[in-house]
DNA sequence: GTTTTTCTGTAAAACGTTTAACAGGCAATC
DNA sequence: GATTGCCTGTTAAACGTTTTACAGAAAAAC
């Protein structure tokens, strides 16, 4: 019924070899002659022969693959994450296993600890709390670990990457003040999560401390539909605000699909600045004004960083700081200037900054 | 410098047992008192003890674990795909190991190669051809494997779970004929794809039988940005449509960029009809109508499947075809009412049918 | 009261690799 | 020419489980 697996041994036996010799072919770990190499990788493939990854990682303690944990899957802030890294990943002959602990400490819990069965040679994590979450603690500093988007303000005992968080928050609040709006609304997920808080600290400080305005600050979840019907009804008992900043790519959906549905107009009489660049935002005629989180650089980091601990690397904690920028389009209404409204585009639009990493010791 | 691994022999130390009965506790393949079974539990509580998977793969030969294979990492529908499946996979104890393909058939290959040395459980594939990928051929009936959505349209010799891509193309254009549009652009992705192809044909054939006129056929790519730049080129050089299908939801988000880069206004004076649901299509004061496929379904029909087929099920393959519906909204004008234009949600919604599973032989 | 069956637990043999220890051949060194 | 060292390849011992075969005790059958 079931066909024999083929094994080393039988890739050894037909090119007359041992079979120590067959695995330092696959493995590299020793050299081996080119004749012996050709007839081995010869029978190999005539015999189709796959390595035994079980075996191998039994043996060797090496996994060559890495977890990665991420809070929701059915957000495209992480799933590009989780796209970006698989990319990353495959070039260096990793694979990766991806878990969701859809923003539960006790779900995050389990599918870190299945996620630590397969002893893995590296974990990438956004975790959905301020803590390390338990089922690391014993991990920390045996394990390669890197913490990537959520990540403790006061920096961490694991390596991480993140945005200035603080910083997107005033990028957006000085676009808007700039634009002379004054009347400001702050669309939060939730501030029970660190990364959010500071860009609405962000935000908030910015404009107190430039008009003397308090911002409302509101929660709308990590839910789109849900967020929706929240700010919808929020706007129908609050007096209209000039402007909305949004602060996650959900929250930014929740927005728009609130005005859309009491059918307010962007930018007048209520500019948006959204969060993240996805294509949806320039597929409308006003296009979205947005903060651009640098994704592709934000795995390149984490990834450089996780393979960097891979190969040993002993050196204390390295906080990674990416920064963001704004994408202007055509959302925000230029008060200042008394124009009718943004039907064009930004006529100044801020300077994209470079890139820069911080090292946060 | 690194600390021991706890193993079975130590849990079994410590609880005065024979390693058999931890494994027998722990896999369940024996039954073992239950004040023995205390005292292992207890002795493996207090040694944080995990089960190694690599050895305890390695021995039995199962892994629990399944790999998920989709071409683009990127793409809202995929990405929600591995995220119902992975919520599924952990319900039922396995983990996912996905990998992208990003649509290319020698990387599909080498992917698979790779999900298959982890000698996983079982395989859902979104394949990036019509074929059986070579790596699969003497797989096929010895590793459960089940193809989703990219379907080769005569059947195939592993479990398929898709949509009925005709009927959707011809939801499409039913509605839009029904509005009385006649002259009507398609916009696939890829006609390489043979569900694309389907959907095209579905569309294509009802509305030349109906008004006895041709659609034009474009291919946009897989890209939005790319995508968006061709319709854009195409807009110019080619008089108005009435309306649009896209096909994909990233051929939506292409459609939508072009028009919205022209300046053109939907559904006046092009209507579009898009792809898939998402929260960004709601997002929009001319809220989006489109074309409904229930990926929550779809990945449910998938997992069941692999799951009987992981179980030990040896009946011949199955081929569920799931039906989408059209969730209508604003982006549709009524030409023949002869009204003004679609500023009002569509008056006669189209009744939604009920999901139906339909198993071809 | 003996024999058979059932039930639970154990000892030991796998599973397919990697790797430490070793061996033989050959070149370089004394 | 004997010794040393360097290659390259082999043998055999792990790695941490699961599982087969078996053993002893208790229960059931005669």
């Amino acid at each position: 019924m079931d066909i024999e697996r083929v094994t080393i041994r039988d890739v050894a036996a037909r090119a007359g070899v041992s079979i120590a010799t067959v695995s330092n072919v696959f493995s590299g770990n020793k050299p081996v002659n080119a004749d012996l190499r050709e007839r081995v990788l010869k029978a190999a493939d005539e015999l189709a022969y796959q390595v035994d990854r079980a075996a191998s990682q039994l043996r060797s303690g090496q996994a060559r693959v890495v977890g990665v944990l991420v809070p929701d899957l059915d957000d495209v802030f992480f799933t590009s994450l989780v796209s970006q890294l698989e990319v990353l990943a495959q070039k260096d002959g990793y694979d990766i296993l991806v878990a969701s602990s859809r923003d539960d400490l006790g779900l995050e819990q389990s599918r870190l600890r299945t996620l630590l069965a397969w002893r893995p040679s590296g974990l990438i994590a956004v975790p959905c709390s301020d803590a390390v979450p338990e089922a690391l603690r014993n991990e920390i500093g045996r394990l390669p670990i890197v913490f990537a988007d959520r990540v403790p303000p006061e920096g961490s005992i694991v390596d991480t990457v993140a945005i200035d968080n603080r910083e997107a928050g005033e990028i957006a609040a000085r676009h808007l003040l700039a634009k002379g709006h004054g009347n400001i609304v702050v669309a939060a997920s939730s501030l029970g999560i660190s990364p959010i808080r500071e860009r609405v600290r962000g935000a908030c400080e910015l404009i107190r401390t430039t008009i003397e305005r308090e911002p409302t600050v509101i929660e709308l979840g990590s839910n789109a539909d849900r967020g929706a019907a929240v700010f919808l009804h929020w706007l129908e008992r609050n007096p209209q605000p000039s402007a909305v900043i949004a602060l996650t790519n959900v929250t930014t959906l929740s927005t728009l699909s609130a005005l859309a549905r009491m059918r307010i107009d962007i930018p007048d009489p209520i500019s948006v600045i959204g969060f993240d660049d996805y294509p949806w935002m320039s597929a409308r005629k006003t296009g979205l004004s947005a903060i651009r989180q640098p994704i592709a650089e934000i795995a390149e980091a984490a990834w450089n960083r996780l393979r960097a601990r891979m190969a040993g690397d002993r050196t204390p904690p390295l906080h990674s700081v990416l920064q963001t920028s704004l994408q202007a389009r055509d959302s925000v209404r230029d008060l200042a200037a008394g124009a009718e409204h943004g039907n064009s585009h930004d006529p100044h639009p801020a300077p994209e900054r470079p890139i820069a990493v911080k090292a946060v010791h």
